[in-house]
DNA sequence: CGGCATCCCGTCGGATACTG
DNA sequence: CAGTATCCGACGGGATGCCG
Protein backbone atom coordinates (compact mmCIF):
# COMPACT_ATOMS: atom_id res chain seq x y z
CA UNK A 1 0.00 0.00 0.00
CA UNK A 2 0.91 3.48 -1.05
CA UNK A 3 1.52 6.46 1.25
CA UNK A 4 -1.85 7.54 3.44
CA UNK A 5 -3.63 10.04 2.16
CA UNK A 6 -5.15 10.34 5.46
CA UNK A 7 -2.43 10.57 7.68
CA UNK A 8 -3.02 12.32 10.85
CA UNK A 9 -1.27 15.58 9.96
CA UNK A 10 -1.39 16.71 6.68
CA UNK A 11 -4.86 16.03 4.74
CA UNK A 12 -6.01 18.10 1.84
CA UNK A 13 -9.67 19.10 2.34
CA UNK A 14 -10.39 17.86 -0.69
CA UNK A 15 -9.83 14.19 0.70
CA UNK A 16 -11.49 15.31 3.88
CA UNK A 17 -14.62 15.51 1.53
CA UNK A 18 -14.25 12.19 0.12
CA UNK A 19 -14.22 10.44 3.16
CA UNK A 20 -16.76 11.96 4.41
CA UNK A 21 -18.21 11.04 1.20
CA UNK A 22 -17.83 7.84 1.52
CA UNK A 23 -18.99 7.79 5.51
CA UNK A 24 -22.00 9.00 4.52
CA UNK A 25 -22.74 5.89 2.04
CA UNK A 26 -21.37 3.10 4.92
CA UNK A 27 -23.00 5.02 7.81
CA UNK A 28 -26.47 4.02 9.25
CA UNK A 29 -28.24 0.57 10.25
CA UNK A 30 -29.80 0.28 6.15
CA UNK A 31 -27.84 1.87 3.10
CA UNK A 32 -25.29 -1.21 3.17
CA UNK A 33 -28.00 -3.14 2.72
CA UNK A 34 -29.70 -2.19 0.16
CA UNK A 35 -26.90 -0.80 -2.12
CA UNK A 36 -25.83 -4.52 -1.65
CA UNK A 37 -29.46 -5.70 -2.48
CA UNK A 38 -28.99 -4.37 -6.29
CA UNK A 39 -25.43 -5.02 -6.76
CA UNK A 40 -26.78 -8.21 -9.36
CA UNK A 41 -29.56 -6.81 -10.70
CA UNK A 42 -32.49 -3.78 -10.22
CA UNK A 43 -35.09 -4.52 -8.59
CA UNK A 44 -38.15 -2.34 -7.19
CA UNK A 45 -39.42 -1.03 -4.26
CA UNK A 46 -41.39 -3.83 -2.85
CA UNK A 47 -38.60 -6.42 -4.25
CA UNK A 48 -35.98 -4.72 -2.02
CA UNK A 49 -37.69 -4.50 1.20
CA UNK A 50 -38.70 -8.01 0.86
CA UNK A 51 -34.95 -8.69 0.38
CA UNK A 52 -34.06 -6.76 2.84
CA UNK A 53 -35.14 -8.60 6.15
CA UNK A 54 -36.81 -5.72 9.08
CA UNK A 55 -36.78 -2.87 6.90
CA UNK A 56 -40.09 -0.54 7.04
CA UNK A 57 -41.33 1.28 3.94
CA UNK A 58 -40.23 5.01 5.87
CA UNK A 59 -36.96 3.78 6.00
CA UNK A 60 -36.53 1.99 2.68
CA UNK A 61 -38.02 5.79 0.92
CA UNK A 62 -36.17 7.88 2.93
CA UNK A 63 -32.91 5.94 2.27
CA UNK A 64 -33.53 5.02 -1.35
CA UNK A 65 -33.93 9.19 -1.67
CA UNK A 66 -30.57 9.91 0.18
CA UNK A 67 -28.90 7.31 -2.23
CA UNK A 68 -30.38 8.72 -5.09
CA UNK A 69 -29.61 12.34 -3.95
CA UNK A 70 -26.10 11.03 -3.59
CA UNK A 71 -25.61 9.64 -6.68
CA UNK A 72 -25.72 6.00 -5.64
CA UNK A 73 -28.73 5.17 -6.76
CA UNK A 74 -30.74 5.70 -9.91
CA UNK A 75 -34.95 5.28 -9.69
CA UNK A 76 -36.02 4.77 -13.24
CA UNK A 77 -40.14 5.03 -13.96
CA UNK A 78 -41.10 2.95 -16.68
CA UNK A 79 -44.72 3.82 -18.22
CA UNK A 80 -46.05 1.00 -18.83
CA UNK A 81 -49.15 0.02 -17.16
CA UNK A 82 -49.27 -0.41 -14.30
CA UNK A 83 -46.33 1.67 -13.54
CA UNK A 84 -42.93 0.23 -13.23
CA UNK A 85 -40.48 1.64 -10.76
CA UNK A 86 -37.03 0.37 -10.74
CA UNK A 87 -34.06 0.97 -8.80
CA UNK A 88 -30.11 0.37 -10.17
CA UNK A 89 -26.86 1.41 -9.15
CA UNK A 90 -24.71 4.00 -10.64
CA UNK A 91 -21.24 3.02 -11.35
CA UNK A 92 -19.92 4.69 -7.97
CA UNK A 93 -22.67 2.61 -6.15
CA UNK A 94 -21.22 -0.34 -8.26
CA UNK A 95 -17.83 0.75 -6.73
CA UNK A 96 -19.08 0.31 -3.41
CA UNK A 97 -18.28 -3.19 -3.04
CA UNK A 98 -14.13 -2.13 -3.19
CA UNK A 99 -14.96 -0.09 -0.13
CA UNK A 100 -16.53 -3.05 1.53
CA UNK A 101 -13.87 -5.25 0.47
CA UNK A 102 -11.74 -3.73 2.05
CA UNK A 103 -13.54 -3.13 5.61
CA UNK A 104 -14.22 -6.94 5.67
CA UNK A 105 -10.54 -8.18 4.99
CA UNK A 106 -9.54 -5.40 7.64
CA UNK A 107 -12.60 -6.76 10.04
CA UNK A 108 -11.17 -10.33 9.19
CA UNK A 109 -8.25 -9.37 10.05
CA UNK A 110 -8.94 -7.45 12.95
CA UNK A 111 -10.13 -10.59 14.82
CA UNK A 112 -7.41 -12.59 13.81
CA UNK A 113 -4.86 -10.63 15.74
CA UNK A 114 -7.13 -9.74 18.44
CA UNK A 115 -8.08 -13.45 19.18
CA UNK A 116 -4.14 -14.28 18.68
CA UNK A 117 -3.62 -11.84 21.06
CA UNK A 118 -6.15 -13.51 23.60
CA UNK A 119 -4.64 -17.17 22.93
CA UNK A 120 -0.99 -16.51 23.00
CA UNK B 1 -10.16 -6.22 -7.65
CA UNK B 2 -11.01 -10.09 -7.16
CA UNK B 3 -14.35 -11.10 -6.52
CA UNK B 4 -16.43 -9.79 -4.01
CA UNK B 5 -17.16 -11.11 -0.77
CA UNK B 6 -20.12 -8.76 0.27
CA UNK B 7 -22.12 -9.37 -2.69
CA UNK B 8 -25.41 -9.41 -1.92
CA UNK B 9 -26.74 -12.61 -2.04
CA UNK B 10 -23.94 -15.05 -0.25
CA UNK B 11 -22.03 -13.70 2.30
CA UNK B 12 -20.80 -15.68 5.14
CA UNK B 13 -21.91 -14.08 8.79
CA UNK B 14 -18.65 -14.28 9.51
CA UNK B 15 -17.62 -11.51 6.83
CA UNK B 16 -21.24 -9.90 8.41
CA UNK B 17 -19.28 -9.45 11.62
CA UNK B 18 -16.23 -8.34 10.31
CA UNK B 19 -17.67 -5.71 8.26
CA UNK B 20 -19.26 -4.69 11.43
CA UNK B 21 -16.36 -4.41 13.17
CA UNK B 22 -15.38 -1.71 10.71
CA UNK B 23 -18.28 -0.09 10.80
CA UNK B 24 -17.80 0.16 14.25
CA UNK B 25 -15.05 2.32 13.73
CA UNK B 26 -15.65 3.96 10.93
CA UNK B 27 -19.16 5.15 12.17
CA UNK B 28 -19.33 8.26 14.32
CA UNK B 29 -17.90 11.74 14.53
CA UNK B 30 -14.71 11.29 16.17
CA UNK B 31 -13.48 7.87 15.91
CA UNK B 32 -11.11 8.14 12.84
CA UNK B 33 -10.25 12.10 14.01
CA UNK B 34 -8.45 9.74 16.98
CA UNK B 35 -7.21 7.18 15.25
CA UNK B 36 -5.55 9.36 12.79
CA UNK B 37 -3.88 11.29 15.60
CA UNK B 38 -2.25 8.35 17.15
CA UNK B 39 -0.67 7.16 13.67
CA UNK B 40 2.51 8.88 13.92
CA UNK B 41 3.30 8.89 17.20
CA UNK B 42 1.44 7.91 21.16
CA UNK B 43 -0.09 10.97 22.91
CA UNK B 44 -1.55 11.75 25.98
CA UNK B 45 -5.15 12.71 26.68
CA UNK B 46 -4.50 15.90 26.46
CA UNK B 47 -2.57 16.04 23.45
CA UNK B 48 -5.32 14.28 21.15
CA UNK B 49 -7.79 16.67 22.62
CA UNK B 50 -5.61 19.79 21.55
CA UNK B 51 -4.78 17.67 18.08
CA UNK B 52 -9.05 17.48 17.41
CA UNK B 53 -10.42 20.63 17.14
CA UNK B 54 -13.64 21.01 18.88
CA UNK B 55 -13.90 17.52 20.82
CA UNK B 56 -15.13 17.67 24.76
CA UNK B 57 -13.08 15.63 27.02
CA UNK B 58 -16.44 13.90 27.59
CA UNK B 59 -16.36 12.39 24.16
CA UNK B 60 -12.94 11.78 24.14
CA UNK B 61 -12.97 9.72 27.34
CA UNK B 62 -15.91 7.57 26.11
CA UNK B 63 -14.56 7.05 22.64
CA UNK B 64 -11.02 6.18 24.01
CA UNK B 65 -12.81 3.54 26.13
CA UNK B 66 -14.37 1.80 22.99
CA UNK B 67 -11.77 1.78 20.73
CA UNK B 68 -9.71 0.28 23.67
CA UNK B 69 -12.38 -2.33 24.51
CA UNK B 70 -12.62 -2.76 20.23
CA UNK B 71 -8.64 -3.91 20.55
CA UNK B 72 -7.91 -0.39 17.81
CA UNK B 73 -5.86 1.44 20.87
CA UNK B 74 -3.60 0.44 23.90
CA UNK B 75 -4.04 2.55 27.33
CA UNK B 76 -0.75 2.71 28.40
CA UNK B 77 -0.25 3.88 32.65
CA UNK B 78 3.94 4.78 33.35
CA UNK B 79 4.42 4.62 36.72
CA UNK B 80 6.44 7.99 37.37
CA UNK B 81 5.67 10.99 39.27
CA UNK B 82 3.13 12.35 38.50
CA UNK B 83 1.84 9.63 36.33
CA UNK B 84 1.87 9.53 32.70
CA UNK B 85 -0.74 8.13 30.42
CA UNK B 86 -0.61 7.80 26.65
CA UNK B 87 -2.43 6.15 24.23
CA UNK B 88 -0.77 3.97 21.31
CA UNK B 89 -2.40 1.95 18.51
CA UNK B 90 -2.50 -1.30 18.19
CA UNK B 91 -1.74 -3.21 14.60
CA UNK B 92 -5.37 -3.47 13.60
CA UNK B 93 -5.62 0.14 14.72
CA UNK B 94 -2.60 1.18 12.29
CA UNK B 95 -4.10 -0.62 9.69
CA UNK B 96 -6.88 1.03 9.76
CA UNK B 97 -5.15 3.45 7.34
CA UNK B 98 -6.23 1.56 4.32
CA UNK B 99 -9.84 0.82 5.25
CA UNK B 100 -9.89 5.31 5.32
CA UNK B 101 -6.99 5.52 1.64
CA UNK B 102 -9.83 2.73 0.01
CA UNK B 103 -12.66 5.17 1.18
CA UNK B 104 -11.03 8.18 0.63
CA UNK B 105 -10.24 7.09 -3.43
CA UNK B 106 -13.68 5.63 -3.42
CA UNK B 107 -14.99 9.24 -2.66
CA UNK B 108 -12.36 11.15 -5.06
CA UNK B 109 -14.04 8.97 -7.88
CA UNK B 110 -17.28 9.46 -6.75
CA UNK B 111 -17.54 13.29 -6.75
CA UNK B 112 -15.06 13.04 -10.81
CA UNK B 113 -17.76 10.78 -11.71
CA UNK B 114 -20.76 12.96 -10.38
CA UNK B 115 -19.37 16.36 -11.78
CA UNK B 116 -19.03 14.44 -15.25
CA UNK B 117 -22.43 13.06 -15.13
CA UNK B 118 -23.38 17.34 -14.47
CA UNK B 119 -21.34 18.66 -16.91
CA UNK B 120 -21.77 15.62 -20.11
C1' DC C 1 -3.36 16.17 34.01
C1' DG C 2 -7.02 12.95 32.95
C1' DG C 3 -10.92 12.45 33.42
C1' DC C 4 -16.44 11.97 35.52
C1' DA C 5 -21.46 13.77 36.38
C1' DT C 6 -25.31 16.08 34.81
C1' DC C 7 -28.35 18.24 31.71
C1' DC C 8 -30.07 18.86 27.21
C1' DC C 9 -31.31 18.43 22.38
C1' DG C 10 -31.46 16.66 17.61
C1' DT C 11 -31.38 12.79 14.74
C1' DC C 12 -31.92 7.77 13.79
C1' DG C 13 -34.90 4.45 13.32
C1' DG C 14 -39.12 1.44 14.85
C1' DA C 15 -44.44 0.79 14.84
C1' DT C 16 -48.56 1.48 12.90
C1' DA C 17 -51.93 3.17 9.89
C1' DC C 18 -53.25 5.14 5.59
C1' DT C 19 -53.29 6.53 0.20
C1' DG C 20 -53.30 6.97 -5.11
C1' DC D 1 -47.45 -1.51 -5.94
C1' DA D 2 -44.93 2.32 -4.07
C1' DG D 3 -44.91 4.82 -1.07
C1' DT D 4 -46.72 8.89 2.99
C1' DA D 5 -48.14 10.42 7.80
C1' DT D 6 -47.84 10.38 12.58
C1' DC D 7 -46.11 9.14 16.89
C1' DC D 8 -42.45 7.71 19.88
C1' DG D 9 -38.28 5.82 22.25
C1' DA D 10 -33.15 5.32 22.05
C1' DC D 11 -28.90 7.12 21.32
C1' DG D 12 -25.17 10.32 19.73
C1' DG D 13 -23.15 14.13 20.98
C1' DG D 14 -22.77 19.25 22.87
C1' DA D 15 -22.28 22.36 27.18
C1' DT D 16 -20.95 23.01 31.61
C1' DG D 17 -19.09 22.15 36.02
C1' DC D 18 -16.50 19.33 39.27
C1' DC D 19 -12.75 15.97 41.13
C1' DG D 20 -8.33 13.40 42.72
Amino acid sequence: MEKPYFNGIECPHEYILALKDALNVTTGKWKLAIVSSLLWENKRFTDIQKMINGITPRMLSKELKELELNGIVVRRVYDSTPVLIEYELTPSGRKLNEVINTMIEWGLNHRKQTVEELVG
